[in-house]
DNA sequence: TGAAAAACTGTAAGCGCTTACATTCGACGA
DNA sequence: TCGTCGAATGTAAGCGCTTACAGTTTTTCA
């Protein structure tokens, strides 16, 4: 009874007595048809329950309405609020995103973002700027627009939507120095092929060093993004001396981790300990006491760099760089001075 | 000077002075050519850098080495944990995962299959059992192997990768009970179209009901997946008489925001207040308390699933369900009746 | 009213790859 | 040396869609 095979574009264009090449443009310009036959073919449309054939229609158009991300993980939810953005809108679009992860592996970025290609992504969505020429010269090669977010272009001609990490990270620092602090740590994440975390080293350590203080092996520890490293950071920062009074973390993860840490040592935050994060994921703002953090608009960058691989779709002036002011957001885990 | 134009099979097959059937043979089924063409083939491969189009093989051996999943949302990390188990093992099958979100919406949901499906996916991974029949009706229109995750296949004939939420949800009520509280409120999902929140909440009813306890309107609420909507929830519960001891919450996310509004009511939790949530995501044992929760096993029902419709590929003999057992987390949210 | 212009619609040639089938090659036994 | 047979390879027909170009209808305007 049920005919198994998908209808495909020629039974529509029979059961429409029209040919093939009309249904298609109902399809794809259906102001080129007219009203009459096209109401005809929609019809035939929806009563077939027709739907084009996605690998046909890539091969013909040589373009596929999908456009790819290679982002660090989605195990922690700092990306996710930018990509459910930017999902949003590129399905306005009718664009599907791909997504695929790296674990902050910029070998594993490079095999994801050559699958992605293979798929014939319209455009690609990276994360930071930082990576091996290799995969630059590869992203070169072939012709596709590509945004990176999460970074302001310091160090690629790429377009870039992003935020000042190093200013943003200066400013917590600073902060925390205005708060009366003077024995300071920072748990960064790890630096290697992630100029994030780099840049808000650089932006603590500027704050600091202008405050005639320093970050150095003796009061920066790197860990991965997770709680159980930011824990253990602390506890290491802890056996030294002298011991800090405050903890600027790389972001708002590694401060759960550091603030889950110092419970478990029987520090009070802020009373013995202040604790400061980066991103204001919603964790943050849950935490208890809340996270002192960089705020970062997330969907804003989403949208933007959405809406910018969009244009770039069809207009191929390099349209210029976006970045974002960040706000500081003041919650319990700063406090003066003990 | 370089040829923008990525190189075809034809390139290849120029290059290495074969036809290019045998060039196809040496990617889909090397077994059935002769080593030294072989690796003719292979250097020829490498040198053009050449890269399957996607297209065109999906059109020629319509398939496309996708699989497809729709969730409710990216934006908490419930999910996260589970699709990225999902996606490593994929990647070991040169398989990609096309993710879609409904925003726990099931027209928006049967719109997104829709998309997946129009793309050509091998194979959908749906979270759930509960959607309208159209969108079944639909699923089985089309042959592709389809699992459901998070559930155990009481209401469907689809093969479901999960664990039996209602049994959980009782298991937590018991405990909950056990610790001498008789004034329990719960805080649910919104149970339209999410089996998942409805049987939680059959499974703690059923609890209460044999310990002669009710669960009604006055001492239930439905809520949205959010921390505003559990920490406005918990106002709500706490404005009626008596006031509940304890708080049974749909999920961690409603958790963290009921021990949100608790705070900021000044109720101490445990002390005043206990509280329970579903899912032990990494938040429940960040927060201060921990979170009291039932721990799902996100990775292996991640493997399993995608284990399970990759052997649908090959292999169509309906390959059971699965069920997995689940645990009780007790941590600090939860204490004797005050 | 008729011719030219404009607006539609149809025809058919690909898009790059897979694969059934045909052909060629090479080893082996007679 | 020749014929046979299996293995290796080549030929060419699609897969379902888009789109340049040609052909047809409708509209416009003198």
């Amino acid at each position: 009874m049920d005919i198994k095979r998908p209808p495909r574009i020629e039974d529509v264009a029979r059961a429409a007595g029209v040919s093939t090449a009309t249904v298609s443009r109902c399809l794809n310009s259906p102001a080129t048809v007219r009203e009459s036959t096209r109401s005809i073919v929609e019809e035939a449309i929806s009563k077939l329950g027709y739907t084009p054939h996605f690998g046909a229609r890539a091969l013909a158009m040589n373009r596929t309405h999908t456009i790819g991300a290679v982002i660090p993980t989605m195990e922690n939810a700092i990306f996710a609020r930018g990509l459910q953005a930017v999902q949003e809108r590129l399905s306005d679009s009718e664009t599907t995103l791909l997504l695929a992860c790296s674990g902050y592996d910029p070998d594993r970025e490079a095999r994801q973002i050559r699958t992605l290609m293979q798929r014939g992504v319209d455009g690609l969505i990276l994360i930071g700027e930082a990576r091996p020429k290799e995969t630059y010269a590869f992203l070169q090669s072939r012709e596709i627009p590509i945004v990176l977010v999460w970074c302001d272009g310091e160090s690629t001609d790429h377009i870039c939507i992003g935020f000042d990490n190093r200013a943003a990270a200066r400013g917590m620092a600073q902060t925390v120095l205005d708060y009366g602090h003077r024995q300071i740590a920072m748990v960064a994440g790890i630096m290697d092929w992630n100029d994030r975390a780099a840049r808000r080293v650089e932006g603590v350590r500027q704050a600091l060093t202008a405050a005639g203080l320093d970050l150095n092996a003796d009061n920066l520890i790197e860990a991965e993004y997770s709680l159980e490293a930011g824990a253990l950071a602390l506890r290491r920062l802890m056996s030294r001396s002298p011991r800090p009074t405050a903890v600027i973390c790389g972001n708002d993860v590694l401060a759960a981790g550091v603030l889950q840490g110092a419970r478990q040592m029987g520090l009070r935050v802020p009373d013995d300990l202040s604790i400061t994060g980066f991103d204001d994921i919603e964790l943050a703002s849950v935490l208890d006491p809340g996270l002192t953090t960089v705020h970062v608009p997330h969907r804003r960058m989403g949208w933007t760099a959405a809406d910018r691989i969009l244009e770039l779709q069809t207009d191929d002036r390099a349209n210029g760089n976006v970045s974002f002011s960040t706000d500081l957001v003041v919650r319990g885990s700063l406090a003066r001075r003990p």
